[in-house]
RNA sequence: GGUGCGGUGGCGGAGAGGCUACGCACCGGCCUGCAAAGCCGAGUACACCGGUUCGAAUCCGGUCCGCACCUCCA
């Protein structure tokens, strides 16, 4: 089956061509660890996990690298209003980070380079692109020379006039074009800094994805994931930087073949932002919903769509999890078919992920097989074979989430409730139907959620 | 001002010229002491105005509205 992708260089769904289907390379521009991670952060993720995880179901060989932005002005501002040291801050978040990541199913990428590990990449990298006169020095600044550069703008679309016109901040008097950027910078005291041939300084932002991605993964690579919103400046300002290196007219397509932007997350149709205070925490969310819960919401929407973020996504998502669980526990698989990705059930599944990864459609193939499993039209052992199949391929993880609710209660805990269940068992027996549901809203009040069953009452936490 | 994306039933959300998407909620029924869950069943839709077509939610033109990017941002 061939994989199809939207290429928003392109701005068309394009056969996925790998460049060597014996090595597929994929970067993606990773967090800036100076806070914890937010929604948007994991939609990001979550989405490009998926992308390597289904790509894998076609390439045996699929590398993953996703950098970790750990020097940046955010960061500097962060250790300054917190007294604390930058990396001691870049590596608590780091680690936050990747524990949240995974709690939502996300695997580490195969490589996490930081961007601290690279400046002596950086250094030569840009060293390079000053010796071929795509860039230029002023004042311990380093700068990129957008004019020098023929395929400039070509990612977002945009013209430098357009962009001088629109223009809402005023142009530093050291560039040349309004345009050029940073690729390096004097550090003020105090700030961290490193020895280059234009004094001490720090790197500028762009730089670090052109230098980590060349060193990790080489170009041109297959893919370069990130979120729109980076689509300008940051993607259009790797480009330029990475294909200036072979030449002022080499192709875009030299850095990365295919482009890969996921959408922007909002909340009550705004973005996220500290002064309305709607940042939507993936630590606090984590509070109240599991990571399962958490990544099915935001596989719901097609990746390249706006998402509004709310609870109500979230509880929804809770009840299919719930569903899912249910039938899997009650049905378990006795003989698993060891082809059961090549099964065309199974494939009807996989074409709605290879195309372009909708995960909408593939969940309605999912909810389709439950419906075969009510009106019996597949053998049991079969249907549940391939439910189970498929929320593993969408990196969902139930059993997981059965142990974290049964390992939240302690002992003593379970006890109580058992007791409980067992009082009001004899309430019921005895007619008190008054005290059987006093203790059922009790239990309700503790999370606990009760089936009357033909095998007796079972309970769950609903966390 | 420029560049993109989008407006689908109460809500979420695919599809993309003729065929029930799907899920949640709601309503009716079964089951239950009652719930919950489960099962059976019904309903509700394509922003607006024109055009093309035998036929448009889907194509074309226009209008309105929303979001994002152009500054650090996932």
């Amino acid at each position: 089956m061939t994989f199809f992708i939207y290429d928003s260089f392109s701005r068309e769904k394009k056969k996925f061509e790998p460049i060597n289907s014996n090595n597929i390379r994929i970067y993606a521009c990773g967090p800036t660890v100076y806070s914890y991670a937010h929604i948007g952060n994991a939609r990001m993720s979550v989405v490009t996990d998926l992308l390597v995880r289904v790509l894998k179901t076609i390439y045996s060989n699929v590398k993953f690298v996703s950098n970790i932005t750990d020097i940046d002005d955010k960061i500097i501002e962060a250790s300054i209003s917190s007294g604390k040291k930058i990396q001691d801050i870049t590596e608590k978040f780091h680690e936050i980070y990747n524990n949240e990541m995974k709690s939502l199913g996300v695997n580490k990428p195969d490589v996490q380079p930081k961007a601290t590990d690279h400046i002596n990449e950086m250094i030569e990298m840009i060293k390079s692109l000053v010796e071929k006169n795509a860039a230029y020095v002023v004042d311990q600044h380093v700068l990129f020379d957008v004019s020098k550069y023929k395929y400039y703008g070509k990612l977002s679309r945009r013209t430098k006039e357009e962009q001088i016109a629109g223009s809402r901040v005023e142009v530093a008097d050291y560039k040349k074009n309004p345009e050029d950027f940073i690729l390096w910078k004097p550090s003020k005291k105090n700030e961290p800094s490193w020895n280059s041939p234009w004094g001490e300084g720090r790197p500028g932002w762009h730089i670090e994805c052109s230098a980590m991605s060349e060193k990790c993964l080489g170009t041109p690579f297959d893919i370069h994931c990130g979120g729109v919103d980076l689509r300008f400046p940051h993607h259009e300002n790797e480009i330029a930087q990475s294909c200036s290196l072979i030449g002022n007219d080499c192709k875009p397509d030299k850095f990365s073949k295919y482009w890969f932007h996921n959408g922007f997350v909002t909340v009550n149709g705004e973005k996220m932002s500290k002064s309305i205070g709607n940042i939507q925490l993936v630590n606090d969310i984590l509070k109240k919903y599991s990571g399962n819960v958490i990544r099915l919401s935001l596989l719901s929407s097609h990746y390249r769509q706006p998402m509004d973020w709310s609870e109500k996504i979230l509880d929804q998502s809770k009840k299919t999890l719930m569903r899912f669980n249910k039938t899997l526990e009650e049905n378990g698989v006795k003989k698993k078919d060891n082809n059961i990705m090549k099964n065309q059930h199974m494939s009807e599944f996989l074409e709605a992920l290879y195309d372009d990864l909708n995960t909408p459609k593939a969940l309605a193939v999912l909810n389709g097989w439950f419906e075969k499993l009510k009106k019996k039209d597949l053998p049991n052992d079969l249907i549940v074979h391939l439910i189970e199949s498929a929320i593993n391929i969408l990196g969902l993880n139930l059993k997981e989430e059965k142990n974290n609710s049964e390992n939240v209660i302690n002992e003593n805990k379970k006890k109580v409730i058992e007791k409980m269940i067992e009082d009001r068992q004899i309430a019921r027996q005895n007619k008190d139907f008054k005290k059987a549901d006093e203790i059922r809203d009790k239990l309700k009040k503790m999370n606990i959620l009760i089936d009357d069953t033909t095998e007796g009452t079972k309970w769950i936490l609903n966390d």
